[in-house]
DNA sequence: GACTCACTAGGACACATGTCCTATGATTGA
DNA sequence: TCAATCATAGGACATGTGTCCTAGTGAGTC
């Protein structure tokens, strides 16, 4: 039809179901509603539910790393690219407005039903966090690239949960205008090192 | 036999599954073993689920409400009392680390569940939201008090979400001293102000 | 002792859900 | 053309769940 294999269409159609209705509230009949196939040929498939989370969870990898790698590519410079993650919660203002973060909503998820794929969501936030550390270690912040990372990571959970529960716009420009401050601050500290690659 | 009566028992069960387990997922079986009741008898007490989840939430708004005052007699300074707030990420430590936040958990999920208790939920965050605001108003940051309020909270939702994803201690106590510094730096902008209540 | 009433136990009921099975149509390759 | 494989539809099945109903218990009262 729209030159997706059905296969595809489940995972997409998952992975959008289960950032706004969550995992466990989504149902077999949601998705095959939201895909147009029949429930029972969903086994053809998928042999259980929890394989379509893995597949999502997969497919929200990939995009992660692609999406780190534009970046990159994007933005010469360490500090841009740590600019680009922190206006993910402009970019995708509405749909965090609306459901918040799908990375730490659905951790947050797993972790309640004690499902084992936690362990594989938790690896999404752990792509970001290396992926920022290594920013950081370009900037010059070798020994605190980590914690540096984590910090940028924490702010973006939090600004994320609180616009969903307020539905705030201003708040979210006004966190990411504050985070751009510190990052200029971090910054301004070690000017001298200029070596990026 | 302690003192409580079946409908205490069973909404602090409730509480602490809800907490742990999330809403959705924790089944009138799992209440009833925990409070050693019949599934039946339930209904005597609560005419639905819904019926237990607004119980909850109140409960939790009213121990809130205690803990807040607690800290407003305890401290006279309203820093100090920002601090009892940013100190609750220490002092329950585990349970985040093992379940997240309370309210923000709860707040999340009842979204995804489009969940008419949502609103409800999310007035635990404003009682926190006000109580901060209230503070640094004390502060002499009136005109900022709100933004000073939501940041605070913001950046404790961060730790909490990353807390639990991460099992970090050592990062909840290096943020915990960061959030200190950054009031310190607030104080000092404004230490001329020694007005408070 | 009879009565009331708060409280409890146990099971029935309808419904949704994840899973599985079988039959049928579509596509492909020799 | 025909057989084999892919893909799909539809329904069966067991299970768990929220909800509801009815019978029973036990303490207190007249």
């Amino acid at each position: 039809m729209n030159g997706k294999t059905t296969r595809e269409q489940i995972i997409e159609a998952a992975d959008r179901l289960f950032y706004q209705q969550g995992f466990e509230h989504t149902s077999f009949a949601d998705i095959s509603q939201a895909v147009n196939i029949s429930r029972g040929n969903f086994y053809y498939h998928f042999k259980s539910k929890d394989e379509i989370l893995d597949a999502v969870i997969k497919l929200r990898f990939l995009r992660t790393q692609t999406l780190l790698n534009t970046w990159e590519k994007h933005n010469q410079h360490p500090l841009e690219r740590i600019r680009s993650f922190v206006n993910i919660l402009i970019m995708n203002q509405n749909k965090i407005i609306s459901y918040g973060c799908p990375v730490g909503t659905l951790c947050s998820e797993l972790n309640k039903l004690n499902h084992s794929a936690e362990a594989d969501a938790n690896k999404l936030f752990d792509l970001f966090r290396q992926w920022l550390g290594q920013q950081f270690i370009l900037l010059g912040h070798v020994d605190t690239a980590d914690e540096l990372a984590l910090h940028v990571l924490a702010f973006s959970q939090g600004v994320a949960t609180l616009a969903n529960a307020f539905s705030d716009e201003i708040f979210v420009q006004r966190e990411v205008n504050n985070m751009g401050k510190w990052l200029d601050s971090l910054t301004i500290e070690t000017q001298h090192n200029h070596i990026f690659v």
